[in-house]
DNA sequence: TATTCTAGTTTGTAGAACAAACCAGTTTGC
DNA sequence: GCAAACTGGTTTGTTCTACAAACTAGAATA
């Protein structure tokens, strides 16, 4: 049964499952290429860049483009303010689901 | 820091935070009426028609329309369906955010 | 009988997720 | 050395959906 929720207001930007896993995947690592954060996600390559490039826009992460030999890479790293978006949600999420059952 | 993250996949029904709430505020008291809902969620009435509209749709809440005396008066319950799938997103979320930090 | 209140539903719009199409550059096969 | 295919993405277009505003039907009020 459960008592009444708290009001429920989680940051969209963080909530958004395809967000949410890739926050989720550079709390974890803290860095990492495309190809790593797509097959970790299992987001497609447009949904990658569109959501990575919303998190850029946010200040969640930060996108570092360099080459490895002639072949582009992207270096994907959560910033400290990612960081703390990320724990304010799981913050906040955690209370909302505590009061569940 | 914390380990990669299980597959995130919450039912969206359930996820957006509007109808989330709406369960967890129906799984904590079983029956309600809309003034009450309203108040609770924080949903405009448009906003709450809809969300329980859908919720019905999905078998997850029963909506009873009775009359007290001249009055209608519109019942909203959690059924067995819907107290699952809360369930069920409760313990998918709990893994992800477990997985956080 | 006109006005307002209650209890919602319907409608219109703006935003966002998603997939498909596209693109620049690189490697591979013939 | 030219074409085809692969890498590593970005841009574009469509569909879905949340949201608020406008609407509605009936009841109480004045």
């Amino acid at each position: 049964m459960g008592d009444l929720p708290p009001p429920i207001d989680p940051n969209r930007l963080v909530h958004e499952p395809g967000r949410l896993a890739l926050l989720a995947v550079l709390n974890a690592v803290e860095e990492a290429d495309f190809l790593f954060l797509m097959d970790q996600t299992g987001l497609t390559k447009g949904n990658l860049s569109s959501h990575t490039s919303k998190l850029e826009g946010a200040g969640y992460i930060e996108i570092e483009k360099a080459f490895v030999g002639k072949i582009p890479r992207t270096i994907y790293r959560l910033t400290g303010e990612g960081a703390t978006a990320l724990q304010e949600y799981r913050a906040h999420m955690s209370g909302v689901l505590g009061s569940i059952e």
